[in-house]
RNA sequence: GGGCGGUUAGCUCAGUUGGUAGAGCAUCUCGUUUACACCGAGAGGGUCGGGGGUUCGAGCCCCUCACCGCCCACCA
């Protein structure tokens, strides 16, 4: 069916506010009808006069007392004499203007559907408007040659003259500066215009014709889908915006004036019928010989090709296609006696089209694919369109799951646009800070869907940690580190390096987890943290000076393992390091995923963190005693625990250099004035005759006796509320107990060290 | 007019079945020991927009108000 086309909205099409002017004129009754009120005539008011010269009826409201007298009668137009009905429609409201509208099915979108609703057929309903919106003479030859070949506006002013004229404009009464009453001829008026950002023109509805899908019947299998859960929509919120537009669907405008795109497939015989195939010869053959055929100009909307993406680029409609692309992965094994490389979806889960693949086509192999990850602004336009195609054409869903993320806002939170002028450009951000520190910088703050404020200072800070990356790695190689041999963890008998096995192991699980889950910022930060904070704060400082083969196995082992889980979100720094660290059997964007075949030490970690506990409280306690940070001490733990002794005893090349501690002595402390300083069940003693005074040490040990006094009163509070060891969860209350404990130890280890210092 | 989202440290944001708040940047102090000053060590900083409710317990659940943003519709 020809229809009003509907391009204005499916073009990127802004209203603006416009300066305009509202006119009313008078449309005289014919045949001697009149209102109720006695008049012969009947206003209607307009912001687009010229428009008149194709008007086809006026409507009022049927419940409006006025009008009721002339329902079904005529009104002869002035300018064109057309006679022309009064119809009653609900589109006509009594409390606005004068309750009557002027109806132009031809170039309103209002007006289009109240026409048809009176039941002039879009095939009779009068266009006035060439291509370039000059006024075209309408079927019914009524508009006066003088205005034909006018250009729209110019037939604007020219239609309200002659309107004038004859006495048929409304004057509006308003006052001027000097407060004197006067007549306007219009009233002005801010209109909201739909406005062409890219003609720089106003938009004019024009009835056209154009190709149109019966959406609502394609609408169904999707909804269907996603109710069943064959579609999951995540974040789980667009749900109901998917199914608020599927269930009010439009049938769809998929004919566009362009030269280029798929064409449609449609034929016009000289016969004047129109044949639809899926190839010339097939539609030669339904007209048959005799008739000659014209191909549609017309190509398809652009969302109706993507929408065919899903399939259209894994060899449909040409299904038997097996060979035409190397399976992902393919011909590289990521380490010696690894199996199948796989460079796909990081999930826990094995992809359900691992070790398939002999003898099946692509579409066959990847349809459906797992997951879609698009733009909310694309819901419609894409992604529903390509769960109706999908499920047309392959009777399946295109993906299992569709992650809608958010779209980045400019700094001050606003939607970037050119004509705001507030749009951020990406290839200036990655001029600045690298396409890495960008692309993390998006993925940190992809929190489920909500949209990303611009904030610049971030993406430079990822740059920082870009360039970190890179001096690590470059320190290691000076170190004899290089390309690991091996996809799980070397071999390890020391401690640091059992932790950092360990460290490695937890990190990948919580970043399988994230991604299983779509939190990519949570996946960022984990990654991110155990670069920085685990492998170069403490793993490096901690074998610094100490790379034997073990300790170079394990770290060229676990930069890999970095190097392998940050390349999705930093692919060219980790894809320059992959190879600058080694020869390799091919790219890091193939290399396997982490499969570290261990398991946590406990024995490892309990002896680590308790070295990094005492080195992080030994230059915290220096730091506020005002201690150079290079000045060495010497310590007191007079009754260590056996774990703690052993530690101690093991390490000391790392707490003198760490902890600057050049040696604990198991004995009692020379009596004099000391620092405490605590690392888990131990509480080392250290000297400080000469190095400080005591009134700093006593004033921060008694701050900290103060917050740990504080938090184990209000554990003790909460335990002895009988409402919450009866009512509580009992973890809950175990967890409160324990932490009690903890604190009440903590503030009790502080009061005898304050009295210790007198 | 309809719908959705947001309001947590100075800024930009996390906070996963309710258990007593975190990150990055910024700020302050100190620092050049075999990677990195785009660095290192340490510290300060929040009555989680206001009010009310449910609960032993609320940033999280419910009601309400305020402000901000986005989408859709309307605009003769």
């Amino acid at each position: 069916d020809p229809k009003l086309k509907t391009a204005i909205s499916d073009l990127e099409v802004e209203t603006r506010e416009m300066k305009g002017s509202f006119w009313q004129f008078r449309y005289p009754l014919a045949d001697g009808a009149v209102l109720a009120d006695g008049r012969d005539h009947i206003v209607v008011a307009t912001t687009r006069p010229e428009t008149m010269l194709a008007d086809m009826a006026v409507a009022v409201n049927a419940d409006d007392p006025r009008y009721q007298s002339v329902i079904g009668k005529f009104i002869d137009l002035p300018l064109t004499g057309r006679r022309i009905p009064i119809v009653a429609d609900d589109h006509a409201d009594p409390a606005l203007g004068s309750g009557a509208v002027k109806i132009t099915p031809g170039h309103d979108f209002n007006d289009f559907e109240v026409g048809r609703r009176a039941g002039i057929k879009a095939a009779d309903m009068l266009n006035m408007f060439d291509a370039e919106a000059k006024v075209a003479q309408v079927s019914d030859g009524l508009i006066p040659e003088s205005f034909v070949g006018m250009e729209r506006f110019a037939a604007r002013a020219a239609v309200v003259e002659a309107m004038n004229a004859l006495g048929a404009l409304v004057p509006y009464k308003t006052k001027n500066k000097e407060g004197e009453e006067i007549e306007l001829d219009a009233e002005p008026r801010t209109i909201q215009t739909p406005y062409g950002d890219r003609g720089g023109v106003v938009i004019e509805p024009w009835l056209t014709d154009q190709w149109y899908v019966n959406a609502a019947e394609l609408a169904k299998a999707p909804m269907a889908a996603v109710r069943s859960g064959a579609i999951e929509i995540v974040p789980k919120t667009w749900e109901k915006t998917f199914f608020n537009w599927m269930e009010n669907i439009q049938p769809w405008c998929v004919s566009r004036q362009l030269w280029w795109g798929h064409r449609i497939p449609a034929w016009y015989g000289s016969d004047g019928q129109i044949y639809v195939a899926e190839t010339e010869d097939a539609a030669q053959a339904q007209a048959g010989a005799t008739v000659t055929l014209a191909r549609d100009e017309d190509v398809l909307d652009t969302w109706f090709s993507s929408a065919l993406w899903p399939f259209a680029t894994l060899g449909w409609p040409d299904e038997g296609d097996a060979k035409a692309l190397p399976r992902s992965g393919e011909g590289w094994v990521g380490a010696p006696g690894a199996e199948t490389a796989h460079g796909g979806t990081p999930t826990p889960q094995p992809s359900p089209h691992r070790g398939e693949g002999a003898g099946q086509s692509l579409l066959q192999r990847h349809y459906p694919n797992d997951l879609l990850i698009s733009g909310f602004d694309i819901l419609f336009f894409w992604c529903a369109r390509m769960a109706m195609m999908g499920l047309q054409f392959q009777g399946e869903v295109p993906w299992k799951r569709l992650y809608l993320h958010g779209l980045v806002r400019a700094a001050d939170g606003q939607k970037m646009s050119k004509s705001k002028g507030n749009v951020i450009d990406p290839l200036v951000l990655i001029d600045q800070y690298g396409a890495d520190a960008l692309r993390f910088f998006m993925a940190s703050m992809e929190s489920q869907g909500r949209d990303v404020k611009m904030d610049e200072r971030r993406v430079e800070g990822y740059r920082n940690f870009a360039t970190k990356l890179w001096n690590a790695a470059r320190f290691c190689q000076s170190n004899g580190i290089g390309a690991s041999t091996s996809l799980s963890a070397p071999a390890a008998t020391s401690a640091v390096n059992r932790w950092i096995i360990g460290e490695v192991v937890e990190t990948v699980a919580a970043l399988d987890a994230a991604l299983a889950d779509l939190r990519f910022d949570a996946a960022a930060n984990m990654i991110y943290h155990f670069v920085w904070d685990q492998f170069c704060d403490w793993y490096i400082e901690l074998v610094k000076g100490n790379f034997d083969e073990e300790t170079r196995a394990v770290a060229g082992w676990v930069l890999d393992q970095i190097l392998v889980m940050l390349h999705p979100f930093m692919p060219f720094v980790t894809e320059e390091l992959w190879h600058a660290l080694g020869e390799r059997q091919g790219a890091l964007i193939v290399a396997r995923w982490p499969d570290p075949g261990a398991v946590v030490d406990g024995a490892a970690k309990r002896e680590v963190e308790w070295l990094i506990e005492l080195v992080s409280n030994m230059r915290a306690a220096k730091n506020e005693l005002l201690i150079a940070p290079g000045t060495k001490l010497t310590a007191w733990l007079p009754e260590p625990s056996s774990a703690t002794r052993a530690i101690i005893e093991a390490n000391g090349a790392v707490i003198n250099r760490l902890a600057r501690v050049l040696a604990i002595h198991f004995a009692p402390a020379p009596v004099g004035a000391a620092m405490q300083v605590g690392a888990g069940d131990a509480n080392l003693i250290v000297p400080l005759e000469g190095i400080v005074d005591i009134a700093a040490e006593k004033a921060r040990l008694e701050k900290a006796l103060v917050v740990s006094t504080k938090e184990r009163d209000s554990l003790a509070k909460r335990l002895d509320n009988p409402a919450f060891a009866e009512k509580a969860k009992p973890e809950a209350v175990d967890k409160a107990r324990a932490d009690f404990a903890a604190h009440a130890a903590e503030a009790e280890r502080l009061a005898v060290a304050l009295g210790r210092l007198g």
